[in-house]
Parts: C-alpha cells; structure tokens; sequence
DNA sequence: ACCTGAACACCGTTCAAGT
DNA sequence: ACCTGAACACCGTTCAAGT
C-alpha cells in the first residue's frame, strides 16, 4: 500500500506546467472558461498544489498565451523569398487567427492582456522589414500591422461568439437583415459564414494597403 | 429621527437601474473591471437589493451594453441621402469605435455577448440595404459587415490593451521593431497611434470593398 | 522540492423577514 | 414593491506542516 492519499511528497511529481496547460485548456474548451480549483480537480490534486508550478489564476493565462503562440506556423516568415508582402501577410494573418480558431473560448481570456513571446515579436519584427523593404514608411508600417491584428483579434472573438449573433426580436423591423441571415448557413456551419467575413475583411485590407503603397 | 439604517421599505425607492449602469459604469472606468458588491458600496446598499432591480451580474452587464449603444450615433444613418456608401460605413465605423473609446474597460466584458438591441439591429439593416442598393449581392455584404465590425471591435479592444503593447525582452532581437516604436509616441499619446491604426485599416477596408464591388 | 489541509477574504445568488 | 441580513456554494491565494 501505497498511501497515495496521505503522502506529502510523492516519488515522482504529480505536476508539472504542462499538464496544468493541457487541462486548463481542456477546461477552457469545454466549459467556455477555467477555474483554478477545476484544474486541480480534473488532475486529482489539491487546489494548492497548482502555486508550487504556476502563479496562480494569471500564471495559468500565460501557459494558455503560449500553447496558442506555440500552435502558430512561423516558418513561412523564415523563407519570405520573392514572395510578394501580400501573400506573406495573408498567410500570417491565416495561421494567427486558425491558432485562435482551434480553441474559440481562449480568445476573451487572453484579449486584454500583453503580447511577450520572443516569437510573436520576432516574428512583427520581420513583418515590418518586409514592409519597410516593400515601400512602406516605417510609422505606416507599424499601423498596418497594428489594424491588421485588431482585425484578426476581432475576428477570433467572433468565432467565440454565442451562436446566434444577431438575435431578432419580433419588435424590430429588419427584413432586409433577416434575407441576408437567412441566405446564410446556421448552426454547425456558422464557421463557415465567419469564414467567409474574415476572408472578405483579409482581402479588402490588402487591396487596401496595396492602394496606398508610396511608390505607386 | 427617520432611522434610514433600519427601514426595510424606504418612501422613496434607493435604487433604480439607471442608477445602478452608472455606478457601474464609473467603477469598470476606474478598475477596469465591475463587482456587484461593489456596486452596492458604491450606492450605500446591501448587495442583494440590487436584485430588485437586476437580474444580478449578466443583468449589470446589459445595462453597460446599453449605454455603449445609446452612445452610438445613428442619425447619420437616417439621411443616407446621396452620400456614398464609403462615407456612411465610415462614419457608422467611427462612432461605433467612439463609443467604446469613451470606456475602453468596457469592451472585454461586452466581447462575448449577443447584441440584441432593436437599434443596432435596424442600424445593421440600413446599413445591409444601402450596400444591396449600391450593387453588392446580400451574401458578400453579411461578410463586408461582419468584417468591419470584428475590425471595430479588435481596435476597441486595442484601446482597453495595457500600455505597453509589445514589450521587447532584451533576448530578442528586434531592431526594426524597435525602430518602428520608438517612431511612435508613447504613453499619454498612445491613444494617439491606436487612432492611426484605426483609420489605416478603415481606409484599407473600404478601398478594399470598393475595388470589389461586382459592378466595375 | 512538492503536496496537503486549514484558513481567509471575497464574490454571486437566494430567501425569509420586515415595511 | 423594495430593502435588509443571514446564509450558501464557490473562487483565488497563503501558509504552516509534512516528506
């Protein structure tokens, strides 16, 4: 007999940051949100337990920060070659937000809190050189990136978002809304239709961009 | 001596939800953040009393939505006259951002909701039919919409972010970033660069709908 | 170093009791 | 109808005690 249940300090480590990521983001993604007691529930071990490996609630919030850096695609910055800043922006913006889209429920979580990753910044870092390089004012640049991001923050959030965004009451008269609502698919295929806008948004921002180059 | 400690019913009532939003309001404006006790310090009231008047912290929550929206200005909608669509998204944009400008807090706990207030669905619908009237079919205008939004309110959650957006960790490297931000001003100003961002994704969106439009 | 168990302050919500 | 006060479940965090 072992004593599990009495033993102080057990042989092997009950804990470690990882297990605590992955059961917090398990929590995350089915309940929407976590709870530092839930955490240790779902790994058999007392809520105190968790402080020795991580700094409370806000600790846990970074780990989660990191699984959904570590899950971005970094490597299409690497080889940026001849290929035109559009096509490497896209592609940026496409694996920021699918990073997010894997796990819809952590975006609310992390939305208000500060981007440190060594990779995140390197990685703005050789976006703005490619753009620099491109034509583009380094103050344009920086605001470039900057609204593309909103737009791909907003647009996680959106798939986090409760299934029917636009409730219609019978009040409002909107029918031309509810043709477009109805001309689009509900339910399981409303990542299709947020898709879709975030397809939509990525394209009119580059053409958008590509209008404004100086050297044009 | 009216014994104002003790009296279970007052003559006239303490609370109100007016009262209530505001007392709400100002706390998420300086904290960030709300609580219903404290809100009930804020209003000289025991915590449960707010519940005569609010269906608790979800109910708090619709309150605060609903002064973002009554911030919105939605005349400018009403005459769409001959104005070019460009300008009218461009101003429904502005003063949607605007409103959430006016409480930056306020964003990351409105984020997750349903918008369901008759007046920002019949904006939605004026909106949907002027750009159905200015040649875009209704499928792609949901899309235009939903894109523009997510970019409204990534750049509203960009002005709730702490100062220091990205913080660079001496071990990377990152000079042009760098470069870049201190280009930028800083601190007090900082309202100031997410304003740029703003209006460089706004201008970048709506070159990019308008190259779109079918109909050239 | 790592886990437990007790403890504390605090939050969200309910409900009987009073006027 | 409207406010109080007590009560409950739950969360985040700390810390002495054990191995």
């Amino acid at each position: 007999m072992t004593e599990a249940a009495e033993m102080a300090r057990p042989r092997v480590a009950l804990l470690d940051r990882e297990r605590i990521a992955n059961a917090a983001l398990a929590i995350v993604d089915e309940t929407g949100d976590f709870t530092v007691p839930a955490i240790a529930r779902a790994l058999n071990v007392q809520t105190s337990s968790l402080y020795h490996h991580v700094d409370g609630r806000a600790g846990v919030i970074e780990l989660l920060r990191e699984k959904v850096v570590d899950a971005m695609d970094y490597d299409q910055l690497h080889r940026i070659d001849q290929r035109p800043w559009q096509e490497v922006l896209a592609c940026f913006a496409r694996s920021y937000r699918e990073a997010f889209a894997a796990h819809p429920h952590i975006v609310p979580i992390l939305a208000t809190t500060t981007v440190r990753a060594p990779l995140v910044i390197s990685a703005y870092e050789r976006v703005i050189a490619m753009l620099h390089e491109a034509g583009f004012p380094e103050r344009d640049s920086l605001a470039m990136v900057t609204a593309l991001e909103n737009f791909i923050i907003g647009s996680a959030l959106d798939l986090a978002a409760p299934p029917v965004m636009w409730e219609i009451p019978e009040a409002a008269e909107a029918p031309e809304l509810a043709k477009a609502l109805e001309a689009v698919p509900r339910d399981a295929e409303r990542a299709e239709r947020a898709d879709r806008a975030f397809e939509a948004g990525l394209a009119a921002l580059l053409a958008g961009f590509t209008e404004s180059l100086p050297s044009r």
